[in-house]
DNA sequence: ACCTGAACACCGTTCAAGT
DNA sequence: ACCTGAACACCGTTCAAGT
């Protein structure tokens, strides 16, 4: 008998979440079947269901890990880059956009409203990491004096609204091609002036 | 012989489209079945085809239908309210944001990414729509002094990915508490801020 | 523990045939 | 023109049974 390997694969759970996210990536999740799943990694069609209880369990735990490999992401951005808030501003938006056109489908389903309700509060706490990530960079710059003061919520909404909208909107293909066309500056600069202090003159 | 109605039904690809909304609300996109749908409405589970060639047909229908009013809404709002451009682009926001939440199912499908290749192009005409609204009101605002000058996109590309941004997390339910509390006056003043002249002295 | 095989109720799509 | 009914190939889910 062999050492390691368990019964017929080696480790379901984790060859269907890479399966089925490279089946989302190539074919759209139309195109996402448990029993094609099952085939292509060579197990019977019931075996999914010991990982994953439903068809939705699998999507919520996709979506799960996009979140996650999109929280790595931007720490990993944020680590290789200067201290001024428009330089930490810039390269969590070229992070970001660049996750969204890299992952289109992946997000679609990482923002969609269809999650079992377990699933969907770890989801939304997910969500909040990055959100906390993109709010840490805000309080950086107001102890910097790059940011206008005050509470949180009253710049930090604006910031991460505008970096989710054009990175949906350019995942989903909805950007004029003008705008398309030109880098992330417009956008950076569009950002910094919502976030400009109140000048002090 | 009565006088108009068709063979079973009066007319149903109409009624298909709104038993489909109302299902996409009620029980979310993965309940949507065409066999169901046409159990509703008292048809053979084919008579569909007659309409929609496909499910996705029907699905791009649904999306394109949603886009039209959606800037329905947003003309009425722009319609009633000042000449300012804060105000304006203020009742725009709501209306979006209205729009969104109250119809965080069909936003989802207005901009999913797995339409038909030809829909595809109707739905990012659609699309375009309500984006060129949010453009002159642009345009206007750079008439009347209350924006900055320079090309469109240097301005409009913020504005409208803050909108969509806002709108399509309010919709996803994934803005943190404090924030879906407070109402849109941070926001608007963000974009304001984002869009304001440069100064002239 | 992990998987199989059969069974069940449901799909979407197509196509001859009916009115 | 518009719809029906049967047929086909596919689903997701469950559950006894196997190793």
């Amino acid at each position: 008998m062999h050492t390691r390997r368990r019964y017929h694969h080696g480790d379901l759970r984790a060859a269907l979440l890479t399966r089925a996210e490279e089946t989302l990536r190539e074919k759209g999740p139309a195109a996402l079947s448990l029993r094609e799943l099952a085939r292509d990694l060579g197990v019977s069609h019931a075996a999914p269901s010991r990982h994953f209880k439903d068809k939705q369990a699998l999507l919520d735990a996709l979506a799960l890990a996009g979140f996650h490999r999109l929280a790595q992401t931007m720490t990993a951005a944020l680590k290789e880059t200067g201290e001024s808030f428009a330089e930490r501003l810039r390269a969590g938006a070229h992070a970001y956009v660049e996750f969204a056109t890299a992952n289109a489908e992946l997000l679609d389903l990482m923002y969609a409203i269809k999650h079992t309700p377990e699933a969907s509060e770890e989801l939304s706490a997910a969500s909040r990491r990055w959100i906390e990530q993109m709010e840490s960079l805000i309080i950086e710059g107001q102890h910097r004096g790059e940011v206008r003061d005050g509470p949180l919520e009253s710049v930090g909404t604006g910031v991460f609204s505008t970096l989710h909208g054009y990175a949906s909107l350019a995942a989903s293909d909805s950007l004029p091609a003008e705008v398309r066309a030109q880098d992330l500056e417009e956008l950076v600069a569009f950002i910094l002036r919502g976030c400009a202090p109140e000048k002090t003159g």
